[in-house]
DNA sequence: GTTGATCTTCACGTTAAGGTCAAATCCCGG
DNA sequence: CCGGGATTTGACCTTAACGTGAAGATCAAC
């Protein structure tokens, strides 16, 4: 009992998530989302809804779209392969959860460099606006 | 008195950030280096040690290389332009510091989906080793 | 002094991730 | 049944961030 639910049209789904319909063909062609077709035009479910969102999600962290890639077919694995397949697998999340810590990382160090930044900014800020009453 | 310090050949520093050479002179020609010269070599400090590490952890976080230069420029500012650069800087900086916390945000989600993708790994596994077992 | 490592500039190549037409086709309200 | 907006495929274009030689200068070491 496939339950289906709603269905989208590209156009539909390019204005939710903000990318032009050229991007999701192109995610399309490039194995990221597979669509059902009524005709020849695409038609996008809620699992393609997702995909779509966990991709631009991957994306914003700086992954590939071969990554993204990688990482959406371990997702939804009907057919969880061999156990090499799986172990393989387990490596790869490994890898991504070394680096997401690593961006972690970064992104405090970069947040304690914004906060000198605009100290300073802000003081100079100030200074100019004294001076200017003056 | 610029107590100077220690330099750096081009080669040393791409050892250092294990990246190479071109890479380094890129960014020289991308304005985000610039060492002195000794004759046509070139000849890095520490401040340009720090602008390339720097640098680096931009790119990891996924900003451009135009973008970085704009921070750095703003960086070691010695001199804070106009009021209206400064409120400019502010600017940037608010930007910057709201993508940040965008990507802290999808970190952690995509955090909790490797959780839960690696949990289902780890079980599949589990059943395929215990009916090997069989 | 020659060899090998490192440095220089110049220039063309490459890859990822789409953008941008173009020309045909589809679908839907009137 | 038809006109206009949405879709389709296909082809070529673009930009960022380097890679990859080529060809020569320099410099320490043997």
């Amino acid at each position: 009992m496939p339950v289906s639910g709603p269905t989208y049209a590209i156009g539909e789904l390019a204005q939710q998530f903000d990318v032009t319909t050229r991007t999701i063909r192109f995610y399309e062609q490039e194995g990221l989302l597979s669509p059902e077709r009524r005709g020849k035009t695409r038609v996008y479910r809620d699992k393609d809804r997702v995909r779509l969102k966990l991709a631009l999600r991957g994306k914003r962290l700086g992954f590939s779209l071969i990554e993204i890639r990688e990482v959406l077919d371990l997702y939804d694995d009907r057919n969880h392969g061999s156990v090499r397949q799986l172990e393989r697998m387990l490596e790869i999340l490994a890898d991504k959860r070394a680096n997401l810590e690593r961006q972690l990382e970064d992104i405090r160090a970069m947040q304690r460099e914004l906060d000198q930044v605009e100290a300073r900014c802000q003081s100079a800020l100030g200074e100019l606006k004294a001076s200017e009453r003056s």
